[in-house]
DNA sequence: CGGGTTTGACCCGCGC
DNA sequence: GCGCGGGTCAAACCCG
């Protein structure tokens, strides 16, 4: 009897603290220690009976039957004082190694800044790899080997719900991907560039497709993982001109929407992956819904440069969350916001919910693509104020395999826009990009609005336009070159995805060869790929192109106002080797 | 004539 | 197993 409770005590304490050490919770040990306390309380309440019928029932075999249940529960409470000491150290180890890993992750960062600042040209340095957002595989291997030892023993144990390092899990769909010695991962990068300079040439979608089929395991652990990224913006033309080339090849009426979905293929690079599906939104004509899957494989104009930055930030930002995403959790939706250098970023996880953010499922990411919309409408309700709002709104679609994701990116001048990506966005890539870091990271903040407006007003008639790439880019640049906002976005994706975050620190700290594709959360994107321009004149932003060039004097004017942002960050203007690329050209 | 678009057919995965 | 729907293919067509 008293031994059945002792041991239901010892029992559930054992399982509380398993509990700590997957979650390292403090209330848990409180928990614990009610549960120690609890089992005295029976030992207490054990000892009691003893007293008024011990005479007539036979004192001795009573005293027998206490002498040794006393016994029993000093053992036990020996036992619960261990298991209370053990699991104090567990505490504290697991304080420590949490702090442990953020030395390193930070000590890396600063190195790589550190080894990114020399380099000017596009000559052959890998470790400019590195900072490109889907990493060279070679060079992960490298920081694994720094990385993974010293970490790897501590990534076990923080496993779950640590989950907080700032790589990030890049798993898009390209098929090259899964090879990871051939694929240099393909958003923006030059070091793809370097890489065909040098003469390497891309594998065939023939190759690719039997890569995707054949080899390796990786890719059948995550088959379905092909992340998206679809954008909502206002747009008259028919497709809303994004810098990069596209051949479309197909069309097809989808359900629920009488408004065809195209599909598109990149046409810059023969064997590029990238796909993307153009739908108007059934229920706003004006709104063009482009849906993009897949890396480039290629380097990219200077113009999609944006868009591919963004779309792969926001991606990174899915898969991070999805690929540690947990089934069941999240009994309730959470909101976590943060102003992180005035950018008001709000993740909501709406896990719960059943339709959220794609209504009518107008543009449908097939629903085993994890996918995250970029929306660049603006609400009605949130359109009075000049500060944008950049909120991540991620939810778990039933309907959907994956976590669906939001980035909201209205804004009072992002109502208003209503073509083109690119009217007059020359200098993203190119130098005003660089010199004013444009991708100021106070999305929200007032006085960049300020800063921005009348300027861009007075240069450009489509101003607005312009603020939407801008939007755009500085959503991209906040949600990937600040350390601080990586800090809280992957808390808050943490918060999020629970006690599943073993995939972002560590799937990329221990997989760094599984796609060859992992981003470094706090790396800028490069992206800045001196690529010949080639017009677009199709879609929304027609002179796209041209302005970036620079060769239309009155686009030329169009270059944001010189530096001196009071909102840029150190790192933006030091450790871009895209900066130093383009100050050069 | 070359490159892009159109469009019907086909393939494949998924749900019932 | 069957039907449905999304995605892709490829021949025909269009256009500069």
């Amino acid at each position: 009897m008293e031994a059945t409770l002792k041991r239901s005590g010892l029992e559930g304490l054992v399982k509380e603290e398993k509990r700590i050490e997957s979650n390292g919770d403090e209330e848990d040990f409180r928990e614990i220690a009610k549960v120690g306390n609890a089992t005295q309380a029976h030992q207490g309440d054990n000892s009691k009976p003893s007293s008024p019928n011990q005479k007539d029932l036979g004192i001795s075999k009573q005293e027998d039957q206490l002498e040794s249940a006393k016994a029993e529960m000093g053992e036990v409470r020996e036992e619960n004082e261990r298991l209370k000491t053990i699991l104090a150290r567990i505490m504290k180890d697991y304080q420590s190694l949490h702090m442990h890993f953020f030395d390193i992750v930070q000590q890396e960062e600063a190195k790589k800044s550190t080894e990114a600042a020399p380099i000017h040209q596009e000559i052959e340095e890998p470790e400019l790899v590195s900072l490109s957002l889907g990493r060279n595989p070679s060079e992960p291997k490298k920081e694994e080997k720094i990385s993974n030892s010293s970490i790897a023993e501590e990534d076990e144990q923080l496993k779950e719900g640590l989950a907080l390092g700032l790589d990030c899990k890049f798993e898009m769909s390209n098929p090259g991907a899964t090879e990871p010695l051939s694929n240099p991962s393909p958003e923006n990068s030059f070091e793809e560039s370097k890489e065909e300079e040098a003469g390497q040439t891309w594998p065939s979608s023939k190759i690719l497709k039997m890569m995707r089929s054949g080899d390796d395991d990786v890719s059948q652990q995550t088959p379905l993982k092909k992340a998206r990224v679809s954008v909502r913006a206002r747009c008259d033309t028919p497709t809303m001109n994004d810098g990069c080339q596209w051949r479309k090849y197909g069309q097809k009426i989808a359900k629920g929407n009488p408004c065809p979905r195209a599909y598109y293929r990149c046409t810059v690079a023969p064997a590029c992956p990238v796909r993307k599906q153009v739908q108007r939104f059934a229920e706003d004509m004006s709104i063009l819904i482009t849906t993009y899957e897949g890396t480039h494989n290629h380097p990219l104009p200077i113009s999609a440069t944006a868009m591919a930055s963004t779309t792969s930030a926001a991606a990174s930002m899915l898969m991070s969350g999805s690929s540690s995403s947990h089934p069941g959790l999240g009994a309730s939706a959470t909101t976590t916001t943060s102003d992180l250098h005035g950018l008001n970023f709000s993740l909501f996880d709406n896990s719960r919910s059943r339709q959220f953010y794609l209504p009518n499922s107008s543009i449908s990411p097939s629903a085993s693509c994890p996918t995250i919309i970029l929306d660049l409408t603006t609400p009605p309700s949130s359109s009075s104020s000049l500060s944008s709002h950049f909120n991540m709104l991620s939810s778990n679609n039933p309907p959907t395999r994956f976590s669906s994701t939001s980035l909201n990116f209205s804004s009072s001048q992002a109502n208003t826009i209503p073509t083109s990506w690119g009217n007059g966005y020359l200098g993203y890539g190119n130098q005003s990009y660089n010199k004013n870091h444009i991708g100021a990271l106070n999305l929200g903040r007032q006085p960049q609005e300020q800063f921005y407006q009348p300027y861009i007003q007075k240069t450009n008639p489509n101003a607005s336009q312009q603020s939407l790439t801008e939007t755009i880019a500085a959503a991209t640049k906040a949600i990937t070159s600040d350390p601080s906002f990586r800090s809280a976005l992957a808390a808050a994706v943490t918060s999020i995805v629970g006690s599943g975050g073993g995939g972002v620190g560590h799937a990329n700290q221990g997989g760094g060869e599984n796609f060859g594709q992992n981003l470094k959360w706090g790396e800028p994107f490069p992206a800045i790929t001196h690529f010949p321009s080639t017009p677009n004149g199709n879609g929304c932003g027609s002179s796209y192109l041209n302005r970036s060039s620079s060769s239309n004097p009155q686009q030329g004017s169009l270059m944001f106002p010189p530096p001196s942002l009071p909102f840029s960050t150190p790192k933006s203007a030091s450790a871009s080797p895209a900066d130093n690329r383009d100050h050069i050209n």
